[in-house]
DNA sequence: GCATGTGAATAGATTCACAGCG
DNA sequence: CGCTGTGAATCTATTCACATGC
């Protein structure tokens, strides 16, 4: 490796690196060179090895890396060899959705509270879980040790749940409504907009339509998402 | 501005201010500095006047920018101008949650069309249009001049959705299944992948549990998402 | 021989700091 | 005077290319 800090980009790789060797291990292979496992993750030959160096010297030279071992590693370095009891605030289709989806358990997240503040949703259970009012969420955050808390509330409601969720002493948490949400140094926030995705294809797409009148090269496209 | 060129990371970051810009409107302010309209987008005041302008001179020093004129340039540079029509394919949970998501039709993205391969949810209506079968897919693309696709099936159906959206001729595609897709260089492809999210939360969280015994600064915190 | 691991080179993005202009 | 626009400096990430070691 070198150095115990993984950068950003390499850490939002990780989880692509760790999904793509679960595939291969299933295909019943042993062990993956470089390009094996760039190609199944879409990504180029260098840019797996130097990502993986960061974590440690986990490949043979001349052979590869072994599947089962690495996926080990790489579970270990994010965490996934614990629970993570998640909640989630808000239950519209979006919420709903998230509470539903199947794949966060396959990876340790569990989703283990619903809260919604809308009074009729108050007793109904989702995926399982009975959803509860916004006054029960600093109680079942503590009960339940949740970890992490997705917000897939309006716009309107997102930093009050947000100050919520860290009064309460979550320390990770996933914004899915369209704004911008602060919080303290110390605790993690990603943001999922579903718009904006769309929006950054629309300019491609736009830049796209313009250049076909001229004689112009194909416009660039990009890949995308993560940190 | 200078180049006609825009980064890619700063691409990401228009809609983000486009979406601060008409909150700002709202509130009846004519004119923003770059350090209100930095605050508004969570970022900072030189990352804001540098990504302007690469779009063009539109701010006026010693006053700021024109809050109308900004929201109507970088509209036109998202290319929301216009209409754009969008499939989603695949209606489970999420891909119910997308077609009833208020906030693709505000910024120009029209849901015309929904494709699910289960001949059980064939001719249901979500959010009022009518799904039709994998079958119907290319000839919907063709009438209804579909722009965008949204895969939300399961990730083993996922490639085959998006090859069959190319040969519809769908050049920007938005993937939530929770694999690789690839697709021609002519082509645009995001991705947003929920799980993975929540596992670069958990890389943080677990970092921060890690070093809270040690005598350790805190953790390092990075903000999220997008390109 | 072959694929890793890594320094060096390059490319890209962010931040600084200030000249320029309303 | 205040705030934009932008070169220069810095930081981060990607890619190259090859020595290293199984």
């Amino acid at each position: 490796m070198s150095d115990r800090r993984i950068p950003e980009a390499t850490v939002a790789r990780l989880p692509l690196y760790h999904r793509a060797l679960l595939e291969t291990a299933e295909s019943g292979v042993g062990t993956v060179s470089s390009q094996d496992l760039a190609t199944r993750a879409g990504v180029n030959a260098a840019k797996v090895r130097k990502d993986l160096s960061h974590l440690g010297s986990y490949g043979t030279r001349g052979v590869g890396y072994e599947v089962d071992h690495l996926v080990h590693e790489i579970s270990r370095e994010l965490g996934l060899t614990q629970d993570w009891p998640v909640i989630i605030v808000g239950l519209g289709n979006l919420g709903q959705a998230l509470a539903n989806y199947r794949g966060f358990d396959a990876r340790g997240f569990r989703v283990a509270a619903l809260i919604d503040a809308d009074e009729k949703k108050r007793g109904r259970r989702v995926a399982g879980t009975t959803v509860e009012g916004l006054d029960a969420l600093e109680r079942v955050v503590a009960e339940r040790e949740i970890a992490v808390g997705i917000i897939a509330t309006p716009a309107g409601s997102a930093q009050e749940v947000a100050d919520l969720l860290v009064a309460a002493g979550v320390r990770s948490i996933l914004n899915f409504a369209p704004t911008v949400v602060t919080v303290p140094d110390d605790v993690s926030l990603r943001k999922v907009d579903l718009a904006m995705e769309l929006q950054i294809l629309s300019f491609y797409q736009s830049r796209r339509a313009d250049s076909s009148d001229t004689a112009d090269r194909d416009a660039p496209v990009p890949e995308a998402t993560g940190a």
